[in-house]
RNA sequence: GGAGAAAUGGCAGAGUGGUCGAAUGCACCGGUCUUGAAAACCGGCGAGGGUCACACCUCCGGGGGUUCGAAUCCCUCUUUCUCCGCCA
């Protein structure tokens, strides 16, 4: 089996999907589209290399139009003051000419820039080399395995008999109130969700992580900066009224801080936590798997995020990987991680790990955390840049991994640690909780 | 929700129609001095596009307008602050 180690390894690619970078490695990008099976992934790089050029064509032609203006304009100045006013009148008269010309120039700018940020904003990242390729999930390399899959007794149950059993988690009542997806927890399931998170949160603050309380609702400028624009447009709690997003994950208002801002070298590494809902549209996704907490439209998430400069990104992702692995073995959970295929990989990503749980009562893995480097995709977007060495101002790297997330996690926790006196709650959660079963 | 004020480089803060992409201070980078550091002094230092490199173009919260010419004048939107109202 492979060590998740090897990633630290990895030279990150510098300048991810700026039209530059696309321009000087238009064989890099296509490769890379094609290990995410994007179909017409050349037509694609070379529709925005066109787009491009012409860009850049009428923006030359725009800039020399404005230039002999510019320079007419200081002339008719200096004539003025010189009282030379026929002159200045008939260096006007030019000018009009000019002034039409670049208006028009500029109008058609703005369509050909628009035009290119569109077909940009189609482009996924680039999988990193150690990426498999693949399309499906079943394509997904598992590079780590640990903890024992425990012999459940005869009669044991899958999570939502569980909740009902011992009422800690209401899917009726969350129905009531408000639909499918959004269940009510209920005395120790309640009590138990929140020891989760402060755990997590007191996890991650130790391991160096600042806490943050951010919004959880959005802006569109945060959308895009993150990628979630226009990508999963359809997949977010849209506020039409005021035009805002209620966030699917702690990730977009969190990173969403750093939009807009100059770094300097040594204000490197940046680490936050945050404890946050999500909510999830999940439009299309129904059927057996979703049962229970398997899949719901809000649950709770608590998120580590970090800025980084390029050369230590994939190093910081081994750190990431190895923290999440600390706080599962801290409860016992048996899992597993995947490096995600080329197929499975999100939008945004350039390398991602999955940590899966195994849910014994259910026969099957359970996503419980997504760990990924998103190189300067997101930094592009965000216009997050630091300045290096040199003094140039460079895009930053960003990456986000979940640690944790709740409902799955506390699937398995009923499942595994279930007995037929009751469920037993692992040590480390004792005293964030103040019960050691539930019964 | 009503009234007023404001938004300028990493930060602070000048600048009210032409030589302003923008004074000054701080921060930062380089140098002199020093055993080393601090202080002092000298020099450099906004961002983006474009170019082999220059040239050149754009940007003073966003958008639009007036003008030959806008950080500066007008309209509009957003945000912040102060006062009033409402309120967890």
């Amino acid at each position: 089996m492979q060590q998740t180690r090897k990633a630290g390894l990895i030279k990150p690619t510098r300048s991810m999907l700026q039209i530059a970078f696309i321009r000087a490695h238009r064989e890099v990008v296509i490769k890379g589209l094609l290990k995410r099976n994007i179909a017409g992934a050349e037509t694609l790089v070379s529709k925005t290399l066109e787009a491009d050029e012409i860009r850049r064509t009428t923006q030359a032609t725009l800039d020399a139009v404005l230039a002999e203006s510019n320079k007419l304009s200081k002339e008719i100045g200096l004539f003025f003051k010189a009282g030379e006013h026929q002159k200045a009148t008939l260096l006007k008269q030019k000018t009009t000419q000019l002034k039409e010309q670049s208006k028009a120039l500029t109008a058609q700018l703005q369509k050909n820039a628009t035009a290119l940020q569109d077909l940009l904003y189609q482009l996924p990242n680039i999988p990193n080399q150690l990426v498999p390729s693949g399309s499906t999930e079943e394509d997904n390399e598992t590079v780590f395995e640990e903890g024992a899959i425990p012999d459940l007794f005869e009669g044991a149950l899958p999570h939502w008999e569980l909740a009902k059993k011992y009422d800690i988690i209401d899917f009726e009542l969350g129905n009531k109130i408000t639909g499918a997806g959004f269940p009510v927890y209920k005395g120790k399931g309640a009590r138990l969700q929140r020891a989760l998170i402060n755990f997590f949160l007191d996890q991650n603050t130790a391991a160096g992580y600042q806490e943050v309380q951010v919004p959880h609702l959005v802006n569109e400028a945060s959308g895009y900066g993150t990628g979630q624009l226009p990508d999963k447009e359809g997949q977010m709690y849209h506020v039409t009224e005021d035009n805002l997003d209620l966030i699917p994950t702690a990730e977009v208002p969190v990173t969403n801080l750093y939009r807009d801002v100059l770094l300097k070298e040594n204000d490197f590494p940046i680490l936050h936590t945050g404890y946050t809902p999500c909510f999830r549209r999940e439009a299309g996704s129904y059927g057996a798997h979703v049962r229970g907490l398997n899949r719901l439209h809000q649950f709770d998430k608590v998120e580590i995020v970090r800025i980084e400069h390029p050369d230590k990104s994939y190093q910081a992702l081994d750190l990431m990987v190895d923290h999440v692995k600390d706080i599962l073995r801290a409860l016992g959970l048996p899992y597993r991680i995947l490096r995600l295929c080329g197929g499975d990989l999100g939008f945004t990503a350039a390398l991602t790990y999955d940590f899966e749980v195994y849910s014994t009562a259910q026969s099957r893995w359970l996503e419980i955390s997504s760990v990924s480097n998103f190189e300067t995709f997101q930094a592009n977007r965000l216009k997050l840049r630091f300045k290096n060495k040199q003094g140039k101002s460079e895009l930053a790297h960003t990456l986000n991994g979940s640690s944790l997330a709740l409902p799955r996690v506390l699937a398995g926790l009923l499942e595994n640690c279930q007995t037929p006196e009751g469920i037993v709650i692992p040590e480390v959660l004792v005293p964030y909780c103040g019960f050691d079963k539930i019964d």
